[in-house]
Order: structure tokens, then C-alpha cells, then sequence
DNA sequence: TCGGAGAATTGACCTAGATCAAGATAGCTG
DNA sequence: CAGCTATCTTGATCTAGGTCAATTCTCCGA
């Protein structure tokens, strides 16, 4: 399937890099007029997933990276006795696949929702940053980046209170979707109750108690998946972001 | 401080990278004698630093990447609250300092012991990868590596029990000691019991506590920080290995 | 060899959040 | 749009592990 079948082309579904609206989030964002043609050539176009198919599997051969051109994902990593642990959550113009980068992927790769994403394949990475050298820079910059994000969680499993972490949680989608030039107030979240607590070491039971309460202190609504911030301020104070 | 001016060299303090004891773990291990030299060549020792002391700090500009040459690191996330997280300890012959690779480092690395370094710098590492394309790879290897091991960390951090964690944490030094040359079954931890707990997730009393359950249980001896192993299959039981 | 400070252990107690068990909602599918 | 299934919410109860408060070790340095 080519990369422009799609019908009507909006947000996440441009025809070329030039044009996406994604540009300056993705990872060809460095790059000149230029050189962002050279890396348009290498990029390919993949079938849409629906909510629960697996882009690629724990074990697999590192293949490809990716960019999330429309809907969401989650990787998840799971261990031998069945308990499986969400390890991040990837919105439009992220970058995701390098764990087991030129080796074996440690974790699966699902759909949260209808999704698409932009493929960048080894050869074409090893073929590209020879004559483009700012994009292996952003490259390893984005992969420090999955690095000190990870870190962060750790900090915020092992130390934070459930409260701290919804909080966080909220903060951190909300910030991003307002990079993405989407409300940074108002947006519905595409993973679910279960989803969340999982990612945020939780039961689903106390993330739904954790809702009502920021919803009783007039923090932010949350009208199943849909949630409104109210008041950043607050909620900023609930992160314990200082 | 030259790379070769200590006493009498022994594990870790080896004169070249060829006669390093620690060659087939470090970074360079891919490469050919001949591509051994180059790399070597561009390789820095530095002065040992005493327990407690920074090699760099959150904030810091990314400058070098580190070998551990001899004793052993710690990297630690702070927040703002004055909250800290220990996110890895690293043994001789580990890689570490990509948080923040080529932009700012995320954490600090505080020396448990008396201990060395190799540093590798960030322009050094560019003029080699273009001849030793190969160094490329294994890098990118090692750092997806870091990925899911902080990874592997979020699943132990957010599901398991504190039992399972300290099973955990006590399989992977002994593994790591062991692939070091070292024994595996009695070893010297390197970190106190407040270290270990903040690494886990846990209290410094909880991790007291169960390492007295493991010595009732005839799996390992503790005593301070020597460990004896006793029962590897029942340790990983309990570390819910499978 | 002694003394002191930090590290580790132990016990008593408490609480955040898990678990269990119903219901209430929402989202699909036919 | 009716009905079925998932998901989400809420309440009641329980417990793993945190916190607080003494001791007891251990390891230095004088």
C-alpha cells in the first residue's frame, strides 16, 4: 500500500514530508529543503493498524524505526510469567522502535487506535546518515531522549504517590498534544483505564478514585475518555513539579 | 593524570586496550586488533574518584561517553523536590553516560567506590565511527541495550513484589560478576543498603528484612555487604524467572 | 585499642493502594 | 434501537510495605 492511498489528506496524512504537518516534530525536523527530499525517498508508507494489532513483536529482528503519523501506540513488555508492563504511550510525530535497535526488539509495539505510521528502515538509516550526518545527531538525540524519559518513569514508579503520578500523567499528554497543535486542555484519550494504571504501576480501580478526585477539587473533568483541564496551576502542584 | 600511571596494573588498570582484562565486555570487543589500535588511540583515562564523588552532573553538556575501568557507578535522576532515583549501577566494563547523548546529561554518575573510568569523547567517537563503521553498530547495540534494561526496570519497578525485586537485583549482580570473571556465588556489594532500596523502589528496612527472609530461607548469606549464594534455583524462584 | 558516626537491623504500628465484589455506563453489532 | 459485552465506577475490606523509634554493628581515624 502506497503512502499517499488515503483519501482525504489531514493531519498525520500528508503526501510528502514537505507537507506533513508533523514536520517539525519528526525526526527529519533538522533537516534542510534539501536533504528533507533525500530522507522523503527512503521513508515508506505502512497499512493502518486498528486498536490492538501489533505493529512488531518482543523477539523479532530489529527491522525498521518508526514514526506515528496518525492515531496513538503503546509498547509493552512482558515477562516469561505472563505480567506485561506498558512502557510508553507514542502520539502523532513521535519516534518509537529503537529498543533492540540493530538487534532484537525487547518489547511489541500495538495500536491504541485506527493508526498509521511512517517507516524508516535500517538500510535506509545507514544509507541516508552517510551523506546526512545532522540526522544521525537527531537520531541519537531522540534515542537519549527515549533513555532520559524512562528514566523519569522510574523516578516516578519507585517514588511517586498515586495522586502524583495521575497528575504527571495528565501534564504529559496534555503537553504533548499542545505541541502537536491540538487542545492542551480539552482531548480525549485513546488508552484505557486499564491502560493508564498498567503504565503507571496502578490498579484500574484507584486511577478511576484518582479521577473523581481531581474532578471534585476542580482540577480537570473526565467524561469517560474525554478529559477537560480545569486548572493547570493545580494540577502542576499535584505533579509536584514545583 | 596519564591513563597508564598507577602502581601495578591489575584488573581494570590493563595499559592498553589489547591487554585489558575487561576487552571482550567493553565497548571495543567487535573490534579487529588492528581497528583495536585506532580506537585505543582516541581512549582517555582519568583520575580515580572516591566514593561519593560526581564524574558529571545533571545539567551538565554531554561530553564522553565512560567505560568502568574499575570499581563501580551509580546514576541517579533528581526532581526538583529534592526526590532522587538511582537508575543503574554500572560494573567494570559497562557503558554508560548516553542520557543526554549530544545534548545535556539527564542524571549524574557518583563513583560507589573507589573507581576508574575510560572516557571516550563525543568528537572522538565521530572520527572513529566513519572508519570503523562497525564501532557505529556496537554503540547503537549497547544504547538500545540501556533501553531495555531501564525497560526491563519499569515491569520490576511497577509489578513486582519487593521479594521479587531483591531476587531480581541479587541474580543480576551475581550474573554480572560472573561474566566479569569474577565469582558469581560470593561477591562484595558495592552499594549500601539505603542505595539498594532507593534503586528498587523500597525502604532501606524492607531490604534489611528481606535479606534476613533469604538467609532463614538458606539462599544466601548476608553479611554487611558480602553475599553468599547458596541457592541459585530457589533465588530465582522467588525472582519469578520461570 | 578506643570512641564515635554512619549503616544496618529489628520491632511496633499505620496507611496507601490492592483486591474483591457489585453495579452502572458506554460502545458495538445485528 | 435493543441487547450484549466491555469498560468504568464505587464501596468494603485487607495487606504489603512504609514510617518511626530504638538498638546494634561496623568501620574509621586518632
Amino acid at each position: 500500500m502506497s503512502f499517499n492511498s488515503s483519501v482525504t489528506p489531514k493531519i498525520g496524512q500528508a503526501l510528502t514530508c514537505q507537507e506533513c504537518s508533523l514536520a517539525d516534530l519528526c525526526l527529519a525536523r533538522t533537516l534542510s529543503p534539501d536533504d528533507l527530499q533525500q530522507f522523503e525517498l527512503m521513508v515508506r508508507g505502512s497499512p493502518a493498524l486498528g486498536r490492538g494489532e501489533t505493529l512488531y513483536r518482543d523477539g523479532d529482528d530489529f527491522k525498521k524505526l518508526y514514526v506515528v503519523k496518525s492515531g496513538s501506540y503503546k509498547t509493552v513488555v512482558s515477562a516469561s510469567d505472563g505480567i506485561t508492563q506498558i512502557t510508553g504511550f507514542y502520539l502523532p510525530g513521535e519516534l518509537f522502535g529503537f529498543d533492540g535497535f540493530r538487534d532484537k526488539h525487547s518489547c511489541s509495539a500495538v495500536a491504541l487506535e485506527y493508526s498509521r505510521v511512517c517507516e524508516l528502515s535500517l538500510s535506509s538509516i545507514d544509507k541516508l546518515v552517510t551523506k546526512l550526518p545532522t540526522l544521525r545527531w537527531e537520531l541519537d538525540r531522540q534515542i537519549a531522549r527515549e533513555i532520559t524519559s524512562d528514566q523519569s518513569m522510574l523516578l516516578l514508579l519507585a517514588r511517586r504517590t498515586a495522586e502524583e503520578r495521575i497528575a504527571s500523567f495528565l501534564l504529559s499528554i496534555s503537553l504533548r498534544f499542545s505541541q502537536r497543535g491540538f487542545s492542551g486542555i480539552e482531548f480525549r484519550l485513546s488508552m484505557s483505564r486499564h491502560e493508564i494504571a498498567n503504565y503507571l504501576g496502578l490498579a484500574a480501580e484507584t486511577v478511576s478514585r484518582i479521577f473523581r478526585r481531581v474532578k471534585e477539587n476542580g482540577i480537570a473533568l473526565s467524561n469517560g475518555r474525554m478529559i477537560t483541564i480545569q486548572n493547570y496551576a493545580v494540577l502542576e502542584d499535584w505533579a509536584n513539579i514545583k
